[in-house]
DNA sequence: TATTTTTTTTAGTTAAGACTAAAAACTATA
DNA sequence: TATAGTTTTTAGTCTTAACTAAAAAAAATA
């Protein structure tokens, strides 16, 4: 079994490999944690020689097959905690994260495997983000950002960029919710801004905001 | 907030006091959390220093109202996660102590709040242990064990002294379940073996066993 | 009461995981 | 390619929470 700050190394690690096609920087992983790139090299060195990174100096941090699997884990068990959350207790997408950030860290595969079931194994977040299967595998689907959508094109509201918990209230307040369609209606050159139509009704979106909200076309 | 360790020493000394009337002693902390009395004694200062318990050198500790706070609201969320276990995730009562234990150090009061309304504010866990309330109050009711009624007397199964796995398994096995009625009907003095109903039926119970079941008398 | 035994505390280490400051290695630019 | 700038690593500290061994205090017993 692995620490709590072991999970976090290989969990930030999993999220920027999905970004960043090269080995992963020491310096990318320490802003990531909000900590110093010595304090990472220490770290990257001990999971190394656990064989769950592949490390050389200098060069940046892969995950090995066995660190994969590890931080998918921690990945699917946060995602789970998030989706319980709001399903059963009533959170809000914007509440869910700090404390799903504590729950990932729950060492039991019963009680990962009982949750998925009492939940209906959900296949997203409630930020739309894909939930890994329990053999670490994640479906991804075809994104994109609304911003790049073109004149009355359509598409599903699937997810989040930024998931700040200022942005994801703004989203609630003006009715954007995931699952929705979106029709993309007109673009105001003047600042950029949209005009899309969603649950009936039009509104208008500043540029910043649809850059961070992501659609599946249809 | 307080550690994860810190947790453990309060909800230790918790449980503790309520079977020693005078103060905690530094070496029934260290046995209870398998830990030596010198690592108790730094942690004692520790706790001191921040005015959750009352401490003397060489005359033990007890927990202020503060540490007392703090620690029954640990037992509240152990219990709670127990609950849900049982009750949502289909986990036996001898599956839940080890996951519970790391669930209470969850931080996040709107969780505990939520998950007592999904659990429909339940006051006892699956062993028939009283959950505190918010303020950390404990409903205490009078509790004697099954080897000490008399003939013919009844009552209702509330708990449980020993809470082993192995035992609980046991009890499972025997159909001896909670909230279930049992009338003692015949004492063996060969051995203090007890026949007992429950449930529609006769069973024998060895002493040890009876020395183990919490009854309240009806 | 004196002595022995038990309990508790003190003093000094250890390991994990963070830190700062300085050195070393890479990368970019003149 | 030499140099300047950036990134990464090394070396040495710090804190938390554990440990062992020895000293001190309290309790038990002769």
């Amino acid at each position: 079994m692995y620490t709590f700050s072991e999970e976090n190394y290989l969990k930030a690690i999993f999220h920027l490999e999905l970004i960043s096609e090269k080995g992963v920087a020491t310096n990318a992983i320490a802003e990531k944690l909000a900590t110093k790139a010595s304090s990472v090299t220490d770290m990257v060195k001990k999971l190394s020689d656990k064989n769950l990174i592949e490390y050389k100096k200098y060069k940046g941090v892969t995950l090995t097959k066995d660190g994969k699997k590890v931080a998918a884990n921690i990945v699917r068990k946060h995602r789970l905690w998030e989706v319980f959350l709001v399903e059963k207790l009533d959170f809000s997408w914007d509440e869910v994260h700090e404390v799903a950030e504590q729950l990932e860290h729950i060492k039991s595969p019963k009680l990962v495997d009982q949750l998925d079931i009492f939940l209906g194994f959900p296949e997203r977040d409630p930020h739309g983000d894909p939930i890994p299967d329990k053999e670490g595998n994640i479906n991804f689907i075809e994104k994109i950002l609304l911003a790049t959508l073109q004149k009355n094109e359509k598409g599903i509201c699937i997810g989040v960029k930024n998931t700040s918990p200022s942005f994801l209230k703004f989203l609630d307040k003006r009715g954007i919710i995931l699952g929705e369609e979106i029709t993309f209606l007109e673009k105001e050159e003047f600042d950029d801004s949209l005009l899309i139509k969603i649950n009936q009704k039009e509104i208008s979106i500043s540029n910043k905001i649809a850059n961070n909200i992501y659609i599946q076309k249809i």
